[in-house]
Formats: C-alpha cells, sequence, structure tokens
RNA sequence: GGGCGGUUAGCUCAGCUGGUUAGAGCGCCUGCCUUACAAGCAGGAAGUCGGGGGUUCGAGUCCCUCACUGCCCA
C-alpha cells in the first residue's frame, strides 16, 4: 500500500488520534501482580519495576507550563523505562485541596446570593462534590490530550474513600502514639478563609510600613501615675488592647529605675506589669516591647516563660471583639487607625518612623495573616522527623535511602527537617478529612476511633460530638505513597500492588513542594510503612520504609525574559494554546532540551518553533523514506520486517555510509541512554536532534539518493540492503526519539510497518542498546569525507561558483587516505557538485586551495573576491600565529614536558607541526594572491 | 541577618573529576525553490568565559576577594 504523507507536518491532524487511542487500549495500564506469584513474576523483562507516583495537581486547577514539564520529564523517564523492559507503573491523580476547592464553590454559592452557613456543612460538601463531578480534575483531561504515559485505571483523588481510610488509619494511629495533640498556641491565621494555616501556607513580603512609639504610663503601688512614661515601639498598635505586660532587658541602663513597677495601658487602663527578660532585644525600638500573647508568637513564649494571662482581642475576621471595649466591631485597620489617632489626641504617641517588615500572607488568598491565638490540634513531629533526617543522611557507609537530585537540595532539605517545628494538622473548613474525634460536652474528655463511636470512650455518655476542625490537605497527600498502593489494608490476598511497588522508584517535583509534601511523604512513609513487613515475612528496614529511593527535582519555568509566570503580571504561557500551535512533541522537546539541572528555564516560543521544524524535518526525511520504498515495492523489492526492531547492523564490506550511520546509530544511543541516567534531558534530546538532523538528514539521506536505483539495470540485491539499513536505521532512531516524541513517532512508527506493527505502540517495544564496540574505522572516515566535502563546498563559494555549476578538483593527500577519497569520489562528486576528484601530488598552482592537516584541496576560481580572500587569509595566519605561539611556549617550557601526561605533549606536538605546515601553505596562498596568480 | 545558586556568542544555554586553538539551538550575513523538507539546503561572521588576585607546567573549570543578580530560610 503506497504511504500518503502531507507535505509538511501537521500535529494537529494526529496527535488527538494518538492520545485517545493510547487511552483506549489501555496501553499503560500496568495490573496488580497476583501475590502469590513469585516476585520476579511481578517484574519487568528485566525483573525491575519502575513507578512514579504523580504530584497530585490541585482538583481546581488547570495544566499550566510547569506541570507539563514535569509531566514531560517524568513521561520521558517512564516511556524509557518502559520500553527498556521494566514492569512500569505511573500513578496519575489529584488532590482535594481544602482551601481552594472550598473558596471556589463558596464565591459560587454566594454569586447565586446566598453563604455557605446559611446551607449548612453537609449540602455544602455535597455541593463541593458535585462540583467535582462535573469540573473537578479538568487538568487530568489536559494530560491525557498531552499523551503522559499514565495508568489511569488507577487515577487517585485524596478524599476517595479508600485514601480516606489511610488517612484516618494514620491519624488513630498517630493519636495513639502520643504523637497528636490539641493545644491553644499561635498559629497563622487567614481571616479572609477564616482558618489555621501551616508555616508553610504564609509566604513573607516586605512591607513599608510604621513602628510607633507609644508612651505607657508608669504608675506607682497604688495604681497612680507617677509622672514617668516607658516608650514602647510596635508595628501593630491595634494588638496593645491585648497586651499584659511590657519587657526590657534586665540590664538595659535606661529602664534600670522601672524595675518592678507597673504600668497603665493607654486607652484600655489596664494594670500590666513590667517584666524583664533576656530575649528583648536592646537595640530594636526603644528596648521595650510590649507583650501580647494572644497575638504574636515571641509574646507567647514570653507569656509562658513569666506565666501571663492571654487576651485575645480579635475575631476570625480579623475584627477587635468584645475585648477590645470601644473599639469592637473594628476591622483590624480601621482599629489601628482609631488606635493611633487616639493615642496622639492623649499626648501618647511619642513618634512615627518609617519601617519596613516582613509581613506574612495567606498562600491561597494573599490576605496578610494574623498571628492567632486558637486551639488547633498538632503532630509532634520530631520522632518522624528523625526518620525522615536518617532516610536522606549517609549513613556510616555512605548509603542513602533516598537519593536527592541534583544533591544541592539535600543540605536544603537536611537543614529544614533538622529545624522542623510542630505541624498544625487542624484547618477551619468545611471540605476536607473531618478529624475523627469527638468530644463529650458531660466529662469533656475526647475520644479518637478508627470507627464513628456512639458514646463517650471515657465516661460513656452519649453526649458527644464531632470535631469540626478538617485535616489539613498535605496530611492526606503525604500518605499517598503508602495509601494509593493500599495502605493500611496490607493482608496476604491484597499486598500485590504494595510489594511490587513500594518503595516507588522516583518523585519528580519541584522545589517548591519540597517541604509542603515532598518532607511529609518522607516522614509519614517511613513512619507507616516500616509497620508493614516484607513480603517474606521479614521487617523492614528504612530502605524499604521510604516512600521513594530517588527524588529528582526539576527547573521552575519563567518567561522569556526570565520573569516568574504570573497571571497578574499576564506573562502566563498557556501549554495547550502553544501545543496548538506547535505541537505537543515540539513542546515537550523544548522543555527537554532546555532542563539542565539547577537553572530555571526561560521559556521562548523561538525555540518550540525550531522544534516543531525538527518535527517537519523527522516527517519528511519519512516521506523521502517510503517514496523510496514504494518505488522499490513496484520492481519486487521490499524490506523484510523481521529486520526491523532490533539494533541495526551492517555487513562488513558495506559501503561506507552504511556502516558509519549504524556507527553513529550506536553511539547516540549509548550516549541518550547515559544522559537519560543522569536526568541529563538536555544533553539527551540535543544528541539525538544531532543525529536526526545532522547525521541521518544532512548526510546519509544524500549519500543514499546514490545508492537507490531503481532501474531495470540496478543491483537488486545492493539496493534491497540499502533499503534495509535506510529502513532499519530509521525505525531504530523513531524508537530513540520516541520517549521525548511519542506523537510523531508513534504515527510514523506504524507508517514504517505498513498498518501491521509487530506490538499495539512503538512505546511497546524496546529501547535501542548500543554494542559493546562502535566502528570507529567508518566514524573516522565518514569524518575525514566529511570535512573534504565541507572545505569543497567552502572553496566553490569563494571561488565565485553558481550553486548548480559543476566543476572538478585537485586533492592532495597521503597515501593512506588516497583509498578513500578514490572510492567515495561518487559521493564527493553528489555532495559537493564536482564532476571529477583528481588525486595529485601537489596542487597546481593559480588554483583556490584549502588545506587541513590530512589534505589540501584546490579548485578553478572563475571570479575569486580577491580583498575577501585576501582577509580570510590573514585571518587564517594570525590564528595559526596565535596557536603556534602558545604552543611553542609550551612546548619550550620543561616542567610542562616534564608534569604533563605524555598524551597531552604528543597531542600537542602533533598540532604544532601541523599548524607549522597550515601556516606555511596559508602564507604561500597569500603570497600567490599577492602576486595576482 | 544566615544559606544556596547564577554571571560563557546578539538571545537562551551546554562545557563531567583542570589538559591541545571554548560548543549547541535560535537570531544575524551571503547564495540557492538542488522533486523528502523554504518549518528547507549550502557557506559565513560572531566570545578579553562578570572584575581583580592566587594555586598550577597548564584555569571557563580549583581557592580568595569584589560586583551584579536570583532563590530559600529567619
Amino acid at each position: 500500500m503506497p504511504h500518503d504523507l502531507p507535505k509538511a507536518y501537521e500535529p494537529a491532524a494526529i496527535e488527538d488520534h494518538w492520545a485517545e487511542y493510547w487511552v483506549r487500549e489501555k496501553l499503560f495500564v500496568q495490573p496488580t501482580p497476583d501475590p502469590a506469584a513469585p516476585r520476579e513474576a511481578n517484574r519487568g523483562l528485566n525483573g525491575q519495576s519502575f513507578t512514579i507516583l504523580l504530584p497530585p495537581p490541585n482538583v481546581t486547577g488547570n495544566l499550566h507550563m510547569g506541570h507539563m514539564f514535569e509531566h514531560a520529564e517524568s513521561d520521558i523517564l517512564i516511556r524509557w523505562w518502559r520500553m527498556r523492559g521494566d514492569a512500569v507503573l505511573w500513578v496519575p491523580g489529584t488532590d482535594h485541596a481544602g482551601i481552594a476547592t472550598q473558596m471556589l464553590v463558596e464565591r459560587q454559592i454566594v454569586s447565586e446570593g446566598a453563604t455557605r452557613q446559611q446551607m449548612g456543612r453537609e449540602a455544602f460538601v455535597e455541593r463541593v462534590w458535585k462540583w467535582r463531578q462535573h469540573y473537578g480534575g479538568a487538568i487530568l483531561g489536559q494530560m491525557k490530550r498531552l499523551g503522559a504515559s499514565v495508568d489511569w485505571s488507577r487515577e487517585y483523588f485524596t478524599m476517595d474513600e479508600k485514601l480516606s481510610v489511610a488517612v484516618r488509619e494514620a491519624f488513630v494511629r498517630l493519636h495513639e502514639q502520643n504523637l497528636i495533640y490539641r493545644g491553644a498556641y499561635i498559629v497563622n491565621w487567614c481571616p479572609r478563609c477564616q482558618t489555621a494555616i501551616s508555616d508553610l501556607e504564609v509566604f513573607h513580603e516586605e512591607q513599608k510600613g510604621h513602628l510607633w512609639e507609644i508612651r505607657y504610663p508608669v504608675i506607682d503601688g497604688d495604681g497612680k501615675d507617677t509622672g514617668e512614661f516607658l516608650p514602647v515601639a510596635t508595628t501593630r498598635p491595634e494588638t496593645m488592647l491585648g497586651d499584659v505586660a511590657v519587657a526590657i532587658h534586665p540590664e538595659d541602663e535606661r529602664y534600670l529605675q522601672l524595675h518592678g513597677k507597673k504600668l497603665r495601658l493607654p486607652l484600655v487602663g489596664r494594670e500590666i506589669s513590667i517584666i524583664l527578660d533576656e530575649w528583648v532585644s536592646r537595640d530594636f525600638g526603644t528596648g521595650a516591647v510590649k507583650v501580647t500573647p494572644a497575638h504574636d508568637p515571641n509574646d507567647f513564649a514570653f507569656g509562658e516563660r513569666h506565666h501571663l494571662p492571654s487576651i485575645n482581642v480579635m475575631d476570625a475576621e480579623g475584627r477587635i471583639n468584645a475585648e477590645g471595649g470601644p473599639y469592637a466591631g473594628l476591622d483590624r485597620y480601621a482599629a489601628r487607625k482609631k488606635i493611633v489617632a487616639d493615642l496622639e489626641a492623649q499626648s501618647l504617641l511619642a513618634g512615627i518612623k518609617d519601617h519596613t517588615n516582613n509581613i506574612g500572607h495567606c498562600d491561597r488568598c494573599k490576605t496578610v495573616v494574623e498571628p492567632r491565638l486558637s486551639t488547633q490540634w498538632f503532630i509532634k513531629i520530631q520522632p518522624l522527623a528523625d526518620k525522615a533526617i536518617a532516610a536522606v543522611k549517609p549513613d556510616a557507609q555512605g548509603n542513602k535511602a533516598i537519593r536527592i537530585v541534583p544533591d544541592q537540595y539535600e543540605k536544603v532539605y537536611l537543614e529544614w527537617m533538622e529545624n522542623i517545628h510542630d505541624w498544625c494538622i487542624s484547618r477551619q473548613l468545611w471540605w476536607g478529612h473531618r478529624i475523627p474525634a469527638w468530644h463529650c460536652s458531660v466529662c469533656h474528655k475526647i475520644t479518637v476511633a478508627r470507627v464513628d463511636p456512639t458514646v463517650c470512650a471515657q465516661c460513656g455518655s452519649e453526649k458527644i460530638t464531632q470535631e469540626t476542625d478538617v485535616l489539613d490537605t498535605w496530611f492526606s497527600s503525604g500518605l499517598l505513597p503508602v495509601s494509593v498502593f493500599g495502605w493500611p489494608n496490607i493482608t496476604a490476598e491484597n499486598r500485590g500492588d504494595f510489594d511490587a511497588f513500594y518503595p516507588t522508584s522516583l518523585l519528580v517535583t519541584g522545589f517548591d513542594i519540597l517541604f509542603f509534601w515532598v518532607a511529609r511523604m518522607i516522614m509519614f512513609g517511613c513512619w507507616f510503612a516500616a509497620d508493614v513487613p516484607m513480603p517474606n515475612g521479614s521487617p523492614r528496614s528504612l530502605a524499604n520504609s521510604v516512600p521513594f529511593r530517588e527524588v529528582y527535582i526539576h527547573a521552575l519555568i519563567r518567561d522569556a525574559n526570565r520573569e516568574k509566570m504570573s497571571k497578574t503580571k499576564g506573562n502566563v504561557v498557556d501549554p495547550i494554546e502553544i501545543v496548538k500551535q506547535y505541537g505537543t512533541d515540539a513542546v515537550r522537546f523544548t522543555l527537554a532540551s532546555m532542563a539542565s539541572p539547577g537553572t530555571d528555564i526561560a521559556f521562548n516560543v523561538a525555540r518550540t518553533e525550531g522544534y516543531r521544524a525538527f518535527a517537519n524535518k523527522i516527517w519528511n526525511a519519512a516521506r523521502f523514506l517510503f517514496m523510496n520504498v514504494d518505488r522499490a515495492a513496484e520492481i519486487g523489492i521490499t524490506v523484510d520486517p523481521a529486520a526491523l526492531g532490533g539494533m541495526p547492523s551492517v555487513a562488513d564490506d558495506a559501503p561506507l555510509e552504511a556502516r558509519w550511520i549504524v556507527a553513529e546509530l550506536h553511539s547516540t544511543a549509548a550516549k541518550v541512554n547515559q544522559s537519560l541516567e543522569n536526568y541529563r534531558f538536555d544533553d539527551a534530546a540535543n544528541t539525538i536532534y544531532q543525529f536526526f538532523w545532522g547525521s541521518f538528514c544532512d548526510w546519509y539521506l544524500e549519500i543514499v539518493k546514490l545508492r537507490l536505483d531503481f532501474s531495470e539495470t540496478a543491483d537488486k540485491t545492493q539496493t534491497k540492503s540499502t533499503l534495509t539499513t535506510l529502513v532499519s536505521v530509521f525505525e531504530a532512531a523513531l524508537r530513540l526519539l520516541s520517549p521525548f516524541m511519542p506523537f510523531i513517532t508513534e504515527d510514523l512508527w506504524h507508517e514504517v510497518y505498513d498498518g501491521n506493527p509487530p506490538a499495539k505502540s512503538i512505546a511497546l517495544i524496546s529501547y535501542l542498546k548500543a554494542a559493546e564496540t562502535i566502528d570507529n574505522d567508518a566514524l573516522n572516515a565518514m569524518e575525514l569525507l566529511q570535512r573534504l566535502i565541507v572545505e569543497i563546498r567552502a572553496l566553490r563559494k569563494e571561488a565565485g561558483f553558481e550553486e548548480k555549476a559543476i566543476t572538478p578538483v585537485e586533492v592532495r593527500t597521503d597515501v593512506i587516505y588516497q583509498g578513500l577519497f578514490t572510492e567515495s569520489s561518487a559521493i564527493v562528486e553528489r555532495l559537493a557538485r564536482v564532476s571529477k576528484v583528481s588525486l595529485v601530488s601537489e596542487i597546481t598552482a593559480g588554483l583556490a586551495k584549502h588545506s587541513t592537516p590530512t589534505f589540501d584541496v584546490g579548485i578553478n576560481r572563475p571570479k575569486i573576491d580577491v580583498t575577501a580572500e585576501r582577509e580570510r587569509l590573514a585571518k587564517e595566519i594570525a590564528k595559526y600565529e596565535k596557536g603556534l605561539i602558545s604552543a611553542e611556549r609550551q612546548l619550550g617550557n620543561e616542567s610542562f614536558l616534564a608534569k604533563a601526561p605524555a598524551q597531552v605533549v604528543e597531542g600537542l606536538k602533533k598540532q604544532e607541526a601541523e599548524t607549522r605546515l597550515l601556516l606555511e601553505k596559508a602564507r604561500a596562498a597569500l603570497d600567490n594572491l599577492n602576486k595576482g596568480r
């Protein structure tokens, strides 16, 4: 059947088809292994499994460039491992994103004129589920379109029943282990979201503000003003309503006379004490710091140390509450304004200074967070952190249970983990995993249980109500590596997944969630998996408890000007849009080729344009190939499909270009495999690009045109073997490229097999593996030939030949190369538009001439540009002279000769000799030019 | 304030444990519609490797220092 491909590659025409095909045919589904079967049987051909858990995108989210990059890298690795014969599993899913999702649905409700409070909790949660069913997880649909080779049968959602069981078990277990406690502490409170958020969910931003100095009147034992004042500096004057003391440094000479005295709190009138505390910084402000334990973490610590009461003066929405007397009801900023004005009116304001401070904002809604005293649930994190540290730190033998790549992040991780704070896991939301704790209104004790209790476990009362708080979303996503494989239900019958896929092999993720998620998975994984025995019943070591063996931290995507992409700046590049324009493959290849470790990626569509051209190049190479296959078929020459699919090889007596392209292919395969081992997507991509375009298309295809003779008189055996090499190398190159450009390679691969491929997808057959030895003779010979052709082409230009003109050339070379040039004269003639290659002992005087270390080549010069030629030679001479001077200096240096490796010295000597010769030739050529010969 | 990274061609970036005269893509210049491809072909120009100092026979690569820049933590 003749092939009929459009002249230009149109990604849109094929991508939807294949994306849908991959999902429909369930090509990437990895079934649960049978736990009764031997472990090896559950692994791939290599006896290995390779598993990646998709970092769960937010269920409300859309795919952005960062996702596409992360997925491209993961997919490249996954496809590569799969083609190398491993049992591969990539598990997709989304997380329920407590705050974001609740905010989104709440906004909808408000726009309908209602509130969630009116609706009630149950109805609201139902509404969120409904939203999720209709609109949630759009990002997974986008992933399907982009061809991510994930196992869709295993899609998870953190609120699913199966994963919720794990959340509950984890909570109860930690509680039983006394690692969960509840208490009143200062937390980051978002007045808009009306929930506590963890330290990690707060971002700090410098803002210009003020430092107000307030004069606190000193009073005597009877409560009367002494006429003295203590100046107190604050950035948040409104919190003074909750002041319970003022702290000074015990050795601060300015305030020695105030030791033991009391103050009257301005505006409020409350008597407060002056406390002495060495933690006070004497240099900051006035050296006297107001203490408001309910509204500042440092003050809370002061309060603990000095047994001070806490007075909460704000409500959940950031308004002053009843404790604030006349200010009650005012928003925090309105209250600040009024308080400052009132203080001023009472002459209690000593000064206002400009002050820049770092203000915490809610990561979700950008509202300024308020440190607030409230009762929350916490995890006592140290025991978990200890394991998580041990998992990453090298042991005495230098082994690490988890390797973090690039390794600089290992330090960042350990630094954070070693200074970790207890984790506030409660959120005042409705959407999420409700904390499985019940409060008893009789004995006021708490019952935490795996099964919803009906009575208080302490006093048996039925008057119990469930805790209203839900758990932090990261609590559930932190459990994913264990929960997606069935934990806590690991029984003899259903432990197949866990045994086969846990620990997962690799996590590909961004630096931004190293602490949020990666660290928490490590803590939970090490903690909970440790209790699951190994398949043979033996205890599980730390190395087998970790959630993944490696973490690859990828770069961040910025716009073409290296600016962070953000909606407000309007510089967000929508990957789907770019994909529509250039094709998924081109975008993937762009991302891969720019993915060098440690540097952010400045995404530039100019690059993508270039890789679309690359795809088009491959497409057209295929057209050329099919054209010839069809023509061959007409005279009865066909390629045996059995010759395809492995590593191409050629006979020793095959033509040079055949031996060469096969050697190049092997060498390319070796480099690509090596690069991917090291997560060097850029090197791998560039190597393939160079092979496909630079070697296969630019040279091999051009030369092969000489051999494809379909005339009556043709040597059919030779034509067939040429065609076989051509097709088999192309087919192999498609496989090499497939992980990077899955769509075009899938499409062309099916074409190569004329619709009867040996497998359902190119993704399911084997990747390239280089032979032990590579034909270096062919590589060297071809390199020399290419050099000759390039020199002739350059000469032709300089000599002013028309593009199409054909001309004879003279070549002088050593005997050892003469055979090559003679045998390959047809190649030179075709590629350099030469009528005849004559080997001479010296290039005829007067010809335009180029010299290289191995040969001289000369051609006629119909209309040479003498000035340009003179400039070129002068430049060449200067370059050689410079090189010669530096070579001579080094070779004249005795310590160089004594200390440098022989190989380096030899190389330099050879180079020096060559340069000397080339210099002489260039000088002679310049002379001749000047003499007008 | 503490820590980490970056600075190489006009742009975006490679350059492994120091070793011959520093590379790629895009862009640029010149000439070509050579029937696979103008999303192409051929040829070409272009870098005091951020500044300074040091170690070394030899430094883009190692050390010190300064400058600029980005990120993380407080």
